[in-house]
DNA sequence: CGGTTTTGACCTGCGC
DNA sequence: GCGCAGGTCAAAACCG
């Protein structure tokens, strides 16, 4: 069944085929959701569909269509982050995993009618980055982007 | 009192 | 060269 996520596997191009309907964010270009029935945090939710993401680098999109200009080099200044987004059905974006967060900042995104909400690890050494947003579509549905460490992400998973 | 939050302004990068 | 978009930081205000 779903043991090989044959969902995306067997439809890879399902949302490709239309850059313009899929536009979430420039950013979060998942390679893939992954369709978790387990609940995103176990603080009693049983009925939330967690989708998972796993965000590659620039470098990972092979079928990068705008991959035009030479990424290869002058974008190659810094090491590619580790993406991770998380879909979740939740009417709060701000979901306990476990660490204290600290609002930095908010921005809307033209592409949504939404605000987008930044947030940093409260706790110096904390490289962790957690990018929340609405789904464009479905404003019921929150995504989670978690950029930074490595490490951490992990432990992040552990919780979840 | 501390910590956090909120809004604005500012900066950078890329595109055209 | 300029504009747009996104991202970050700062100061102030507010809450617990």
């Amino acid at each position: 069944m779903s043991q090989s996520g044959s969902n995306f596997a067997g439809t890879p191009d399902s949302d490709y085929g239309d850059p313009t309907n899929f536009e979430l964010s420039e950013f979060l270009k998942f390679d893939e959701w992954e369709e978790d029935d387990q609940s995103f945090l176990a603080s009693g939710s049983t009925q939330n569909p967690v989708y998972r993401a796993h965000v590659i680098g620039e470098s990972g999109g092979a079928t990068s269509p705008h991959g035009g200009p030479s990424i290869g080099e002058g974008r190659e200044k810094k090491e590619v982050k580790e993406r991770v987004a998380f879909k979740t059905k939740s009417d709060v974006e701000i979901l306990d995993d476990g660490f204290k967060w600290r609002k930095y900042g908010k921005k809307m995104v033209k592409n949504s009618p939404n605000p987008r909400n930044y947030y940093r690890c409260s706790v110096e050494g904390c490289p962790v980055k957690k990018r929340i947003e609405r789904d464009r579509e479905d404003i019921r549905y929150v995504i989670t982007t978690y950029e930074g460490d490595y490490d951490v992400k992990i432990e992040l998973k552990t919780f979840i």
